[in-house]
DNA sequence: TCGATACGGTTTCTAATGCAACCAATGGTG
DNA sequence: CACCATTGGTTGCATTAGAAACCGTATCGA
């Protein structure tokens, strides 16, 4: 990042700005291997990866799992509905939304995905030791957090 | 970050997630305050953050330094020459580019511009101790490295 | 000098993202 | 039971980001 900036360049020192072309750099290189082999947009990656860990849960629940905005999720719903990854069942309890759940195809490929994911993570985080990661981990956290409570309060 | 998650979802473990919905917490919030001050979006701040420090430059170069694209370079010089915080020269060197400085009132707005930036940074890493934040930093910039790295041969 | 190629910048088109209005169902209150 | 505020989900719209096509200038080699 430094070697392609004219020295004493204060934008490339400027926190956030570090925080916000690395977070792109990784996001685009996943998506686009997410792309390439399974046609999965990172939205729709998330929706799978919380459904086959946590079973089956309506949008409203992997909305709050995926802290995407609710059309995002609905979105990634549609188009994996479409291509009989997961499936909706009308839930008895509320009937204003559909329990969803991941189908046989969909868990087939949610087996492949999740190795990969773990793959592509450990090839981007490899030049950082054990320690490091968990130790980014945790600044990430602390970061996420403090700008939670600097937001203007809005919540829906 | 974990709060509103369901225990064992994976998703909250995987490292390009935390770093993506941190970047987004981080931006939106920089984005916002910046909107309401100045009504300048990130592109166009980080255009006069460059042009404040370095002077005077073409969009080629400013491309290079904000690692943003060439189009929204072209747009957020457009947006600043409008509202006269930038004028454009004719470059004598090269007869396809101009030459992009501050004007008077964009270095005004600059000299107030920077020193917020500097206290919405300081605030969002409140959180982290001086030498927490410089490994931040740090990690960071060898995560962008690698990820650099690991892209498929693409650059225009 | 001429021609081909590359490059800076601009415009245009299309995909993605987010917001606000909207509909249907629910739950509470009188 | 009627009314109303709330919520899950959906649709439509406006804004944004990115890709590709395009134009004029520069550069390099024959």
């Amino acid at each position: 990042m430094d070697a392609n900036l004219p020295p004493g360049g204060r934008l490339a020192d400027f926190l956030p700005y570090q925080l916000s072309v690395t977070s792109n750099a990784v996001s685009s290189l996943i998506a686009e291997r997410y792309r390439v082999r399974f046609g999965l947009k990172i939205p729709e990656w998330r929706v799978m990866a919380v459904l086959g860990d946590a079973g089956t849960m309506t949008q409203r629940a992997l909305t709050d799992a995926t802290l995407m905005d609710k059309v995002a999720v609905n979105r990634a719903c549609k188009v994996l509905e479409d291509r009989g990854l997961i499936a909706r069942r009308p839930n008895t309890d509320d009937g204003r939304s559909h329990l969803l759940e991941l189908t046989a195809e969909g868990r087939a490929i949610h087996g492949e995905v999740m190795p990969l994911a773990r793959e592509i993570e450990a090839e981007i985080f490899s030049t950082l030791g054990e320690t490091e990661c968990e130790q980014f981990r945790e600044l990430l956290s602390r970061v996420f957090r403090q700008a939670g409570r600097m937001r203007p309060a809005t919540r829906s």
